[in-house]
DNA sequence: CACCACTAACTATGTCGATAGGTAGTTTGC
DNA sequence: GCAAACTACCTATCGACATAGTTAGTGGTG
């Protein structure tokens, strides 16, 4: 059901092509919310189908033609529905933290291997995120520009507050991560003295 | 594949049967890895008819009987294998950051009560861990202490030394989810003043 | 004008996992 | 002595995701 919510919160914002949406989760929703191409297509005929979204064929070129999709007064009653309901919590699947939890079984070298690969993976992701956070403050993001455009004065400050704050809470999780996986090389040192 | 492998950290410490590690997927591997009965039963056969595991029918009460598994020296060495293999990392997909990110459409009161539920789950999670930290810090816990008695003396403070690390790093990640949804809450009283 | 990267959309297959059942025997407690 | 709870195992269905394709038109570069 989430697939179908970040699409929603992406087309709010304005009308897009299945194909613009694919790239904004190769990009921005992306970083909380990953999908390929082969479950978008499929996910926004169903909403079409009931009448959360519209589709307009457009012309492309001389030939060809895309199709736009725009959220309909139900859909964002959809969406709003589910901001406003508390979320379930899927338990936990973490293979990381099974792998630690067994590491007595690992080759120290390939423990080490596995948690400084750890590090780096989110010391990459805490980079990006760094970087989106900039692009929020200095207003260079083009798609949050366009947001920010097509959205109420008042709403303004929020919309920018809470993306904001989002990736605040995506650096805090990597940076617990690596602080972890170091505490991690620093217990193999000393258990394989 | 991650399933398969947290058979094999039970299995590779005593026999079971499915419904032993049933159990166990409640309790303690659980907090790493969940999975239902449904997906044991025929991941268990896959894995004996892959040769990985051996199962034995052993007699219970007068008629009952139960199917016992052990691990074969080529479960153990995909266990080591799986071990020794750096991780691929999926991509994020993470339903209370998606919905952090576009808060402004939510009611403020539902939100306060969204981040209010994301604290007490961490707050659940984090009061379970310190349990289990406890547990394996006075050696009662029955699970890990049969674990302990099969295993080499030299292992023992690696596989106490593992757990608790595994532990302390979850309980860290709650840890940052709880300051995170702290700090949402205030945001939301500041924007919404 | 050929080539290539990109835009656009879709399909097919397989595994994983959630959910919800069903059957049969066993042990415990009242 | 029987109901309830637990042990044991299994199936069936559905949606979510990963992976790997296919087809067709567009626009820019050498």
């Amino acid at each position: 059901m989430s697939l179908r919510n970040a699409l929603f919160a992406l087309l709010v914002v304005e009308p897009m092509t299945g194909y613009d949406l694919h790239k904004q989760f190769v990009s921005s929703v992306g970083h909380v919310w990953h999908a390929p191409d082969s479950q978008i297509y499929p996910e926004l005929k169903r909403m079409e189908s009931e009448g959360l979204l519209e589709g307009e064929e457009i012309p492309w070129g001389s030939r060809g033609k895309k199709r736009q999709y725009h959220v309909t007064e139900e859909g964002k009653a959809a969406f709003r529905n589910w901001m406003d309901t508390p979320l379930e919590y899927a338990r936990t699947r973490d293979p990381a933290h099974l792998k630690a939890a067994y590491m007595e079984w690992a080759d120290p070298d390939a423990a080490r291997a596995q948690l400084r690969a750890h590090i780096e993976h989110h010391t990459g992701l805490l980079g990006q995120w760094r970087e989106k956070v900039k692009e929020i403050e200095d207003g260079s993001s083009a798609m949050l520009n366009r947001r920010l455009a097509n959205s109420p004065k008042a709403d303004r400050e929020k919309i920018n507050a809470y993306k904001v704050y989002t990736y605040e809470g995506l650096m805090s999780q990597a940076e617990a991560e690596i602080i972890w996986a170091r505490r991690g090389l620093k217990l193999i040192d000393r258990l394989n003295g």
